[in-house]
DNA sequence: TGCTAATATTTAACATGTTAATTAAGTTGG
DNA sequence: CCAACTTAATTAACATGTTAAATATTAGCA
């Protein structure tokens, strides 16, 4: 019959379909959506990056330690989930450009307290303005609703998940 | 001095709620909560990765090229969101081990097709067994129609905010 | 034909992700 | 009081993410 059909067409299943449940196009899987969803978001708020000379990583940290008054290394490392040993990088290449401060805990001296300084403080606040507003178009070019119903289904989905393993 | 709790809602803000962007829950941004979503996810499979000794991106692309018979490295790079200077570094680990193999194409000089070796088409066999039920296992446990609602959203997001940028 | 632009992949340089080991400080039980 | 365990952070080693530049090949067009 049609023995030269060996693209990668979508319609009949190709040659190998051994699986049944859709994993064929493997380019569909949750993991790869929720990458090219969070690529998709983040994105978005790449001017800021490009303005101040920051990646995004160094954002999340820069907006969490402004937020907060000051935190331990560790609470930082939960909030914005990065793993401990990336912070531990990036920390040192903000406090080199003066943007955040370490002191040890007098309570606890393994903690390492975190801080922003003024300058990463002015940073932020005129950032965030820009960046409220992106997030703001998101909400509407989206959905209010919607985006609120993602988001409890992204945080739901964690919670199941953490629950199974 | 009480701020009004303009537009965001938690109520109850821990201490320093000096910004009134609602900058103090930043833990809780979408791209944070995709981020954990997609952690949570590849865990998942995390025995997959460590029975074979594989990262869960070499996992990806053995997974694609064991499903499709041939492709170019580009049409690669897009089905499983590697960029092509990582691919291109993930090949060469993989072609070092013989489970895949890199040959030009002939009609395009530029182009490399890029195919699975026997050795990785029956790891992979072996493992998407497993890999199947635990997809299955997640479906069950989070509901079949809300894992669907989820990706929908997500690609619809995706579709969003790729068109307003 | 020959020059230029576009395409596909690779390489380079640096930042981050990940796992395991290390260091330092606190906690506990004998 | 102290040896053993735990916790917090850092360091090390290697894989990947990201941007820009380099290479090689093809396509377009005067």
């Amino acid at each position: 019959m049609n023995n030269s059909d060996s693209k990668h067409s979508s319609p009949p299943v190709p040659d190998k379909g051994q699986s049944s449940h859709g994993l064929n196009d493997f380019s569909h899987t949750l993991p790869i959506r929720l990458l090219r969803a969070r690529h998709a978001a983040v994105s978005q708020f790449q001017p800021i990056f490009r303005k101040y000379n920051v990646t995004e990583q160094q954002w999340r940290v820069l907006r969490m330690v402004t937020s907060a008054n000051a935190m331990t290394a560790g609470e930082l490392s939960q909030a914005i989930f990065i793993s401990m040993p990336s912070l531990s990088r990036i920390m040192q290449t903000l406090e080199a450009r003066n943007l955040i401060r370490r002191h040890a805990n007098k309570d606890d001296l393994r903690k390492t307290m975190v801080s922003s300084t003024s300058a990463a403080q002015a940073m932020v606040a005129e950032a965030a303005i820009w960046s409220d507003t992106r997030y703001s178009d998101i909400a509407q070019w989206f959905g209010k609703e919607r985006l609120e119903h993602l988001q409890r289904l992204l945080d739901d989905l964690v919670q199941t998940l953490d629950q199974h393993q």
